[in-house]
DNA sequence: AACTATTAATAAGA
DNA sequence: TTCTTATTAATAGTT
């Protein structure tokens, strides 16, 4: 188009894309205003910024058309069958100004979003800087605040854990303990003792369906909590 | 435009008209794709020609819901003169599925700021979390380097202004010397001489219009830049 | 926001 | 319709 060629791919720099979108959007808008005069056609153009600003063309013999759609509808309204193109119309009315409202919205949220990630300081002030900071700052305490407590669950549960096996060994010594009293007794009687098979079906470390703790503490801690 | 300029205004010929049309037509829609890529903009666009065949174009995240409507409206296209009505309602479509696209990147984006805000965090795992907390941590280094810049930059100003100050100082002595002289020179002969008032009038201590920048430190540091 | 060197679009003609 | 080409229009990079 002019000093270089440029690609047709998403521009990366946020302030050459809005002034591109901005040069852009006025030659294609009169692109559309020519066409339509030219050729008498109708066109509809509407265009959503990155930010969420709506900007719309309709071509001249539509908007008349719709405007003589109000007039009527003014009559029409004190007597009370809207019809089916009036419906339709007002509802398309409704719609546009429900999504200028949204993408109003949307461009305040777009905006509080990317100050939050630090894309457009630029037009803040020291005393709004530090408000976000405060921001920025308690959010991150939050996110800790839950990892603090995710972990901290995980460190409860695996104690439980911890504390079940244990008392389940002290349960099984025991046990093998008397199966030992009772093999020694069988032996010294001659006889031979059942299988012991129990004690590995209900091998502790056997038990690991919960979680694989470890990986997730592995990940959970580098960066520091 | 080419081998000539034209005015704008409706082509006479039919078929010279067809032709631009079909030209331009293209050019337009060629242009608004480009408009959507580069800027990552959402257009829908709509033209009937005079003749009221349909043609439209919508970026990506329209098309989808859009398609979905014209699997519904096909019907509509087998027949053949888009009536009015049907342009209203392509309309109406157009807007609601905006409305609704628009509804949902505001459920999205309000949903984003709460997390960030540390508001909805039981629902995220820890690898999330951690996500989160990276985002927030570069977002807060941002900002503490704009609060940084700001400082620097008021510094440097400081310094010019003080260097600035320097100099005026001296040039005032130097004249404050040379009028001595000059007063000694009129004692010795007897007479009065004028008033310095000058040296007031140009106090280098009431250049202070500047900004209250110590109490913008005062208020800048407490939490560490 | 204005400028300008270039590329892109296109009116007319074939 | 499509291709070519002489021109005008749009615009990317710069100031």
């Amino acid at each position: 188009m002019t000093r270089r060629k440029i690609q047709i791919k998403k521009i990366d720099n946020t302030t050459a894309r809005q002034v591109t979108f901005s040069k852009r959007r006025r030659g294609l808008f009169k692109k559309a205003q020519e066409l339509s005069t030219l050729c008498d056609a109708e066109i509809a153009l509407v265009v959503f910024s990155a930010t969420g600003k709506l900007f719309e063309f309709t071509s001249s013999s539509v908007q008349q058309v719709i405007e003589r759609h109000h007039l009527l509808s003014s009559d029409f309204d004190k007597l009370n069958h809207p019809s089916l193109e009036l419906q339709s119309f007002c509802m398309s009315q409704l719609e546009s100004s429900t999504s200028a409202a949204l993408s109003k919205e949307i461009a305040e949220k777009t905006h509080e979003l990317r100050k939050l990630r630090g894309e457009e300081l630029q037009e803040l002030n020291m005393k709004e800087l530090q408000e976000l900071e405060k921001l920025l700052g308690s959010g991150l305490r939050r996110v800790r605040d839950a990892k603090c407590e995710i972990v901290l669950k995980e460190i409860t549960s695996l104690k439980w854990k911890g504390s079940q096996l244990m008392q389940e060994n002290k349960r099984l010594k025991q046990v093998m303990m008397e199966n030992r009293q009772v093999q020694t007794l069988e032996l010294e009687q001659g006889q031979s003792s059942e299988p012991i098979g129990d004690f590995i079906h209900s091998d502790p470390s056997q038990d690991h369906d919960s979680s694989d703790i470890s990986l997730k503490l592995g990940l959970a801690f580098p960066s520091g909590i």
